[in-house]
DNA sequence: TAGATTGTTAATCGATTAACAATC
DNA sequence: TAGATTGTTAATCGATTAACAATC
């Protein structure tokens, strides 16, 4: 089934993608709190957005709505739940076992969403054969025969900084559709691969900038 | 010394406080490589961005180029860095010693740019009393002593969903500035205080709506 | 000097918001 | 029905880019 916004043509603005998971969270949390109805409005109050924003955002991708009513909270949230593609399952490899990968691994936000980590790998001979999350983790080496002979939606990329771009080529060389880069680095890949990055290092940076920003408001009155 | 942008009035967008910790972090690899001199034509090109736009972000700061040289590395590097604020030291906590907790604790990113965790906080009791990178870590009843006797800069939170909105409750009644949130959960606090989230799991969605989007790209032609 | 590249202005592009007809 | 709230259009706002005079 094809969603109805993607025929619009134009692709999803990076600003609405970043939005949806927001939605799904927070909508996945009102029904949890068995709540069935919640207005565009009310959403926004809790969510620091415009109504007009999330009518807008939603609009992309259809009419779940009803005037006068707003949105049923499960229906919605089922709908959220398609677009985003939840309703899949998903591939993923680690590359990493120190402790950000072995964190990942562990972390249990995506396990119930379809999200499963197939293999891991590591360059440490220490870490070889050990047991995380109940997968072996191998030497890297073994990589590039697991990418022939596997697919790989996602690979989760936590290796550090040096490692990162080689370990991107092989995967650029592959059918490996997205890579997470948890690594300080800007990779280069082919045009058809999907790079999703979580800086943590520049998330800091910029949370002290703006903590400065505020000092000097506060100083000046 | 008060950087020039500043004073003139608005804040800077979030668009180049999210692009300065991008072009630091290149032009560090750049200085460590013995470069010594970048345009913006080149810095575009190595981090996807225009030329246009670097010049615009930088030019928000001040004049730090040449015409006709371009950048001097070091020089811009040293600039980037006192915008950014890292010329100084900040203190932080960290609440939550989970997996994701110990692994911000042990990354090593922003250790060497002066940042500290001074307190380690927890509410399991067979975590309380371990040490975590030099830190013993506290049972998180002591937190709300240890911010009365404390300036804490940064608190980073790396406690369960539902533990986290009563945790910034807390941060928000002391002077905490900023709090780094890794929880999954959309936080309240009074204005004052900054926060900058790390979602995974929204980074992840995102991730995984646009490779759906690809493979309909692809399927269609 | 000639070539290169800046910082900035004006033009363009895109995203957000306000407003409202449609309608539950 | 009257009140509420949608989905969408038009207006606004802000960010990006192209172009260029200034000048190293």
């Amino acid at each position: 089934m094809t969603v109805k916004g993607r025929e619009k043509g134009g692709a999803v603005p990076q600003g609405v993608v970043g939005r949806l998971p927001i939605y799904f969270r927070y909508l996945s949390e009102l029904e949890h709190q068995g709540i069935e109805r919640i207005s565009s409005a009310q959403l926004g109050k809790a969510l620091d957005f415009t109504a007009a924003q999330i009518r807008s955002d939603l609009s992309y991708f259809g009419s779940f709505g009803q005037q006068g009513y707003g949105y049923n909270v499960q229906d919605l949230l089922k709908q959220v739940r398609l677009i985003l593609g939840l309703n899949k399952n998903y591939s993923m490899i680690l590359i990493g076992a120190g402790n950000l990968g072995k964190a990942i691994a562990c972390y249990s936000g995506f396990k119930m969403q379809g999200f499963e980590i197939n293999a891991i790998f590591d360059i440490d001979p220490h870490l070889v054969g050990n047991f995380l999350e109940g997968t072996t983790i191998q030497h890297v080496d073994k990589l590039e025969d697991y990418l022939k002979e596997n697919h790989v939606d996602v690979a989760i990329l936590a290796t550090p900084k040096n490692a990162s771009q080689s370990m991107a080529d092989l995967l650029g060389k592959s059918d490996v559709e997205s890579i997470w880069n948890f690594s300080p680095a800007h990779l280069t890949v082919p045009d058809n691969v999907i790079v999703e990055n979580i800086h943590l290092t520049d998330s800091l940076y910029g949370l002290v900038f703006r903590l400065n920003e505020n000092r000097e408001i506060r100083k000046q009155g």
